[in-house]
DNA sequence: GTCCAGTCCA
DNA sequence: TGGACTGGAC
């Protein structure tokens, strides 16, 4: 984030200020992916599909291929659910209460209270894993839950503009209070609760802040790189990728059907045209 | 190799 | 409530 807003929906005045699924779309695409990459994808999805009922009567392959470059696929097809739920269930209109929003598909708490906020004015606070570190360093110095967390987002937010200060907090904790915090230039430094006391990291396993990815050797993250590898030499049937891998057909079938599923490499839709879906290979 | 990060599910 | 998932940037 930093200079740029998650908030960008509201700054960018051809698609209409603060509409609502705008920010949602928006939003979505800002879910582990930084502001800057999601700009041009994100026009480029609101050109083609610019309102809630155009993207629920798109096909998938469509929500999909305008995801582009952005990796975690699914969130594609969780936003295009999202765009068919909202027509079904909610009249075509996008809810502004939080818990509503959560209802939907891909939306979580950060999501919904991004939305509630940015596009309707709903005084609730948002918390990412910046803003959880801000809280649990700077204003408790102990790790939270997930309610405390939340009450105290929403305490801070005082009796101005809502949406301006969650804006502000969003970027003051993408900015300083990083895993490895900036605090020589934090501007909450002299007046940070954990700077003051000391101690160890309290944003450690508090609410919302996210912890560290787990080991690359020997993950599924890994294996699943290198079957992509494989099939990126052409089309192959399962037991050549199998022997490629060195790994159990089990589990190679198993992260066959996740590519699959999220829609990821042409090739590897050539192999299910060789080897059937792998999902059946799986029961 | 390490960092960043929200949703889903058990 | 904690772990799995996912993947580009550096």
């Amino acid at each position: 984030m930093g200079d740029v807003a998650p908030s960008i929906a509201r700054d960018l005045p051809w698609i209409g200020v603060r509409d609502p699924w705008a920010v949602l779309v928006s939003e979505v695409m800002l879910q582990q992916t930084q502001a800057a990459r999601v700009i041009e994808p994100w026009r480029r999805f609101l050109e083609t599909l610019p309102t809630v009922a155009s993207c629920a009567n798109a096909p998938r392959s469509t929500v999909i291929e305008l995801w582009g470059g952005l990796g975690y696929n699914r969130r594609a097809g969780y936003l295009h659910d999202a765009a068919r739920a909202i027509t079904d269930e909610f009249d075509g209109r996008i809810p502004k209460d939080p818990l509503a929003l959560r209802r939907l598909p891909g939306v979580g708490h950060y999501t919904a209270n991004a939305v509630a906020s940015f596009a309707f004015g709903v005084r609730v606070g948002v918390l990412d894993t910046n803003v959880g570190r801000i809280l649990a360093r700077a204003i408790a110095n102990r790790p939270l839950g997930r309610a405390e967390a939340q009450r105290l987002a929403d305490e801070l937010l005082g009796r101005g503009d809502s949406a301006a200060h969650n804006q502000a907090m969003l970027d003051l904790g993408a900015q300083f209070c990083t895993g490895t915090p900036r605090c020589a230039t934090c501007p909450l430094a002299s007046r940070c609760a954990w700077r003051t006391n000391g101690g160890a990291d309290p944003a450690r396993r508090s609410a919302a802040v996210s912890v560290p990815q787990g080991a690359f050797a020997g993950s599924n993250r890994q294996l699943r790189g290198r079957i992509v590898a494989t099939l990126r030499e052409g089309p192959a049937r399962l037991d050549v990728v199998v022997r490629r891998v060195a790994q159990p057909p089990q589990r190679v079938a198993e992260l066959l059907a996740t590519l699959v599923a999220d829609g990821l490499v042409e090739h590897v839709a050539d192999a299910v045209r060789l080897v059937g879906d792998p999902r059946e290979l799986i029961e």
